[in-house]
DNA sequence: AACGTTTCGCGAAACGTTTCGCGATGCTAT
DNA sequence: ATAGCATCGCGAAACGTTTCGCGAAACGTT
């Protein structure tokens, strides 16, 4: 119970040798009857559970880390955990680590990569199990320097260190869900259409890019495409969806890479006071109440956030199953789906009405 | 570096005795060193800090923790990790946490009492130094006992536990931003006004439910209000709002305490074509992209969960500062302001306006 | 009846730190 | 010159487990 405020010798906390002495016993059958390794005689298991149970023996789990070198820890490194995407993805996560007897240890960087860094090996010298990392840029060289330090197995999520060293990955397919939407612009007659891509410091971005510029190419209006890559920040989406509208020649649809990119979009919308579906067609990504609820309802590309964080615990605890570092199999890129759903925010059309004439050809 | 598959001596990660050796030194000089405790000769000093260097060492914290009796690690124990509101908890706590040492371990519930519970004892199997709660239920039996079993220092969030045993607690003044809140519709000429408090199992709905009384009742409209108490779930807020609108006595204007009862009023009033603003007034809780960017924008109670995070968190610290249970000072409750945001989803007021007239009498 | 084999409990040695008390060294003061 | 006193490095004992090898018993076989 709390709140004793007895005097007296420190009551230890109990540990195994007193369920041994109470049952009889020696230590290391105690230990055997907990942690179910070797064979120990019904009776004998039953002498120590009671006396076990008796005590309210709880088995000191830092001890067990220390003597079996395993802490059952799992490091989250995320480049903002305050972002929707990224607490879905925790959560997916954690769905899949507890059951198997891991938890979660969660660092944020704010989107400084040097904190990224920093994070990575503070959870290192915590001694997690593996890491799964979601970091700001893949390509900051402290990061990369503290994750070739770690000696267990990482899961790079929404990004990819391929090319460094051999890391799985868990990606959701934006170059096919970027090469639907555009395809989807195109087909309404859209051609000035601009892409708020992300930064390309992760794969996400870069794919983005990529899909767009292939669906451009296939329909052979590559030149008119704007991809803009900015921070992961609404702010600066806002500054520069301001730029293209107030520019000589706006695009007639925006796309806007992610929760925070839209959010900067639609301010700057709302500030010039035009509506997605009506002035210009606009896709955004990620779908949630903000995407659904507004009015006109907004298109958007969607991935499963609670997917991706599973699917990353999983390959974690298969690489730790394995008992390697990445010896057993060569690292792969697990790639999700993303899909389009359509939305009123594309409008009808920029063929068959008038509505995009303002701005198409300004 | 990664992905040696030589095979041979196990090389045993170096330790502070390998640090030790290289120095020439005893291996309690090289604690003392690190620890920073003990007064060292800088000769001395410098010499284990070059070795450490040459031998990349890094502490074992497990072996730290064990020996210390601390685990610089702090649990974090919500009932749904991927709502916005938690994750901006969890980053505001971190926010403190890291500076000071401390890593956060999180879990997450998806709701359900019994895990919350269990969340709590295996926390506390792990030793985390203190706990943050925001808990399904305050109530829980399971809970409760959970809690009472271990013996740091516990801060609830959005909820209280005092009737119980003396835990400090980091709330919101929901009680004062629903009454500002429903002061404003009152002005505004509306009497039947529903309120969606959600569960009053925490102490946020039961304030929410205090301060529309009291609103009311000081406005002498008690017996026209609506109170109601859902789960913290859209599709509860959904189904009762549809109820509410297809009722013989519509409200004019609605409450919707959290983001996810929000998104539930939404989705009623987009099914049944009203519009917020136009045909009933509405106040969402928690500001973001949702209420901002709506059209109209919708009005709000407004909190601030990083700040909550950081309070707790900071709370969390000083008791462990103070290392004791619940003995310094009593546990007390910190309230944090909660402010209204009016915005347009009120609309110009049903008095001098007939927007509200074909619900109003209905 | 003697021997080989299995079964299963026991003691002791780790795991990598921190901390406590002791003693050696160098200094000040008389 | 020597007693007294800090200063500071050292060894050893913890912290609470797991695991390894050993030996005692119990069994089956010839």
């Amino acid at each position: 119970m709390r709140g004793e405020s007895l005097s007296g010798p420190p009551p230890r906390r109990i540990g195994i040798r007193d369920v041994a002495q109470r049952a009889g016993v020696a230590i290391s059958t105690v230990s055997k009857v907990f942690s179910g390794k070797g064979e120990v005689m019904p009776a004998l298991r039953m002498r120590v559970l009671t006396a076990a149970a008796e005590l309210g023996y709880q088995p000191n789990s830092i001890a067990q880390s220390l003597r079996r070198g395993a802490t059952d820890l799992i490091g989250f490194v995320a480049s903002d955990l305050s972002d929707p995407f990224s607490a879905e993805i925790v959560a997916g996560a954690e769905f899949i680590l507890r059951p198997a007897g891991y938890a979660l240890l969660v660092m944020s960087s704010n989107h400084e990569p040097e904190t990224d860094a920093a994070n990575v090996r503070y959870l290192n010298s915590r001694r997690v199990d593996a890491m799964l990392v979601s970091p700001s840029r893949e390509d900051d060289r402290g990061l990369l320097a503290a994750l070739a330090e770690f000696d267990g197995p990482i899961v790079a999520i929404e990004s990819e260190f391929r090319s460094h060293f051999p890391v799985d990955s868990v990606c959701a397919d934006h170059r096919q869900g970027m090469r639907q939407a555009v395809d989807h612009l195109v087909r309404l007659g859209h051609r000035r259409i601009a892409a708020l891509t992300g930064p390309l410091a992760r794969r996400s971005g870069r794919e983005r890019l990529a899909g767009f510029l292939e669906s451009l190419r296939s329909h052979h209006c590559e030149q008119r495409g704007l991809p803009i890559s900015t921070d992961h920040d609404a702010g600066a989406a806002e500054a520069e969806v301001l730029r293209l509208l107030d520019s000589a020649a706006p695009p007639t649809a925006l796309l806007a890479g992610g929760l925070a990119l839209l959010t900067g979009t639609l301010r700057a919308l709302h500030k010039r006071e035009l509506a997605p579906g009506r002035d210009l067609a606009l896709i955004g990504w990620d779908d949630g109440p903000l995407a659904e609820l507004s009015v006109p309802p907004i298109a958007v590309v969607d991935r499963d956030p609670r997917g991706l964080g599973a699917a990353a615990a999983a390959l974690a605890l298969k690489r730790l199953g394995h008992r390697g570092t990445g010896d057993g199999e060569p690292a792969h890129v697990e790639v999700h789906p993303a899909r389009f759903i359509a939305r009123a925010s594309c409008g009808s059309g920029i063929d068959h009405d008038i509505q995009f004439g303002g701005l198409a050809h300004g």
